[in-house]
DNA sequence: GCCGTTTTCGGCCCGACTGTTTTCAGTCG
């Protein structure tokens, strides 16, 4: 087992033994056991482990040096099991629901029997939560909107999850005997931040095979619709998959329909009508003719298109990128051929908002210059957590001021062709001070500021506080706007217009978070920001080093915000990077 | 369960917020 898989089994007994309520310093050890072993180098960790020296390491004793080693040997922990099997999973469940911890949840089992989210949900409509201790009315309906959220959520699912899924089933399909061409669609193909079922499109004159294929891959968990030229399966994790499998010369405009966006379809549609033609899913063929697109005798009288782009040509447009699909306004740009040349993955130059285990990474300084020389990266930003980030190992001044001096001596030694930057990720205070002053502050390359507490606060609050960290003079970027989870956890209320305001005025970049759960700054937000001056720093807030890797899903969210290379921070080669920091520094 | 310029027991990180209270408990980050 890995050190980091080891860490989650770690913290997974730390949630165990909270829910059947052990000693909170107990629970804690584990916790604080987890992230000892997190800060752990690899290679350090596995010598440790094998020469019994893991007891020497701050946090971890001989209990937890003994689990540590049978997990690292064997891959199984028998104190793990019995914990796991003296619990109900529904318990477990119950943890996700906002505002319900484990304290809350003995009770709702001692008093109620409550085991599982569906016996709470019944327990709330019949009014008998309100009426326990220390619960009221409106923890009962905090908790059945919790409920209500949950299963909502569940119909969607993140993008980054979703391509998971999708990639090998599609690599499949195009292996397959007869298959010409296979894409998928949809919101996943349009790189949406989430996605409620794949979409695969498939050229084939044999559809049988492929949708006996279809309905047996792995992960299917059942069949839900299976035809001659089309099949339906729900997959292991409760996401849908569909399959269409038509003839070659329909391929193009099938994709092109089930691709979306309905606005961008129906747009699409009014246009071939003004130029007397009728666009479906099955052709793009004269409007006037009695047969619809679907008969292959009207079929052939229509356009022929090998690709989309002599699709989009037939209607007289340039190639629209599936990402701007979305019906707001891509269609007369696209007339005027002024599409812009939307910023790719391969532009970027290195990253700003990144975490060590110094904060609440999982990986090392060494760790993550290797991973950012690795993908080739001219420079990689440190911004660990600012003191008052207490529950993620936030830094205070003199860990910070050691930290910049042990980047310096790295840069300065030369170990990586990847140059680090020093910075931090400094919390935005109530009243919308930073966590650190000025003097702290100007011995960095640059500073990320974000809110991590006092989240409930009123819109105006909240906005006036963001807008005063942004004018401070040592601001370099706004980190997560919103503090969105998606899926998860609803923004803060902010008025993202005013912030956006006062980052342009001040020179202050605002960050395009990539974490695939965050992806905030909001895209829809971005093309017109963007327009009047705002600059976007794409930045995974990697907490370790493979999730430098998560730039994609940032460089997704740029691309449907229209955003081209010379309005992202973090496409600047290094020289230019560091006189545009060391600029920024001199004017404050 | 861990740790010790307090050393084998007794403390362990904490502030804000919410809803439930009438002085506080639970949750969250």
């Amino acid at each position: 087992m890995t050190k980091n898989e080891i860490a989650d089994v770690l913290s997974e007994i730390a949630t165990l033994m909270e829910l059947k309520g052990e000693n909170p310093f107990k629970v804690r050890a584990y916790a604080n056991g987890a992230r000892a072993i997190e800060a752990i180098e690899n290679a350090e960790f596995a010598s440790m482990v094998e020469e019994g020296r893991l007891n020497t390491v701050k946090g971890i004793g001989e209990a937890l040096a003994a689990k540590v080693a049978e997990l690292h040997a064997t891959g199984r922990l028998a104190f793990l099991d019995a914990l796991k099997a003296s619990i109900e999973p529904g318990l477990v469940d119950m943890l996700e629901i906002p505002s319900l911890g484990p304290k809350k949840i003995a009770v709702l089992k001692r008093e109620l029997g409550v085991t599982s989210i569906m016996e709470l949900e019944r327990a709330c409509k019949e009014g008998k939560v309100a009426a326990l201790a220390g619960f009221g009315e409106k923890t009962q309906e905090k908790l059945l909107a919790g409920i209500r959220n949950r299963e909502a959520y569940s119909r969607r699912h993140l993008w980054w999850k979703a391509v998971g899924l999708a990639a090998p089933i599609l690599h499949g399909l195009r292996a397959l005997p007869g298959v010409q061409a296979a894409e998928s669609a949809g919101s996943l193909r349009r790189r949406m931040e989430t996605v409620g079922d794949l979409d695969f499109i498939v050229a084939s004159s044999e559809p049988r095979p492929i949708v006996d294929w279809f309905t047996a891959i792995p992960g299917v968990v059942e069949v839900t619709a299976r035809g001659d030229t089309k099949a339906s399966v729900r997959l292991d994790g409760g996401l849908q998959a569909d399959l269409r499998i038509v003839p070659a010369d329909q391929y193009v405009f099938a994709l092109h329909h089930f691709t979306g966006s309905k606005d961008h379809n129906v747009q699409m549609r009014q246009r071939a009508l003004e130029r007397g033609l009728s666009l479906s899913e099955w052709g793009l063929v004269p409007a006037s003719g009695e047969g619809t697109a679907r008969d292959k005798s009207a079929r052939s009288e229509g356009v022929r298109a090998a690709d989309e782009r002599a699709l989009f040509a037939a209607l007289g447009l340039s190639f629209i990128p599936p990402e701007l699909r979305e019906g707001l306004g891509e269609i007369e740009v696209a007339e005027k051929g002024e599409l812009p040349r939307l910023v790719e993955l391969s532009d970027l130059r290195g990253s700003f908002h990144n975490h060590t285990t110094e904060s609440d990474g999982r990986s090392t300084l060494h760790e993550m210059a290797a991973a950012a020389q690795a993908l080739g990266w001219d420079y990689l930003g440190i911004a660990d957590h600012s003191k008052s980030s207490r529950q993620a190992n936030g830094l205070a001044e003199d860990r910070l001021l050691a930290q910049v001096s042990e980047i310096r001596a790295l840069n300065a030694a030369g170990t990586y062709r990847t140059h680090v930057f020093t910075g931090t990720e400094c919390d935005i205070l109530p009243d919308g001070s930073l966590d650190f002053d000025d003097a702290v502050l100007g011995e960095l390359d640059y500073v990320v500021a974000s809110v991590h507490s006092a989240f409930s606060q009123d819109e105006a609050a909240m906005t006036a506080r963001i807008v005063r960290a942004v004018e401070h003079p040592r601001t370099t970027m706004l980190g997560h706007l919103t503090g969105r989870l998606l899926l998860e956890r609803e923004a803060y209320r902010v008025d993202a217009a005013k912030v956006i305001d006062a980052a342009i005025a001040n020179g202050v970049v605002i960050e395009l978070n990539a974490n695939p759960r965050r992806l905030d700054m909001d895209w829809r937000l971005w093309r017109r920001a963007a327009e009047r001056g705002l600059l976007c720093s794409i930045n995974p807030d990697a907490h370790e080093a493979n999730a430098l890797q998560l730039v994609l899903a940032g460089v997704n969210s740029a691309r449907k915000g229209w955003l081209t290379a010379a309005s992202v921070l973090n496409t600047l080669p290094l020289a230019k990077m560091a006189a545009w920091l060391e600029a920024r520094r001199s004017r404050r």
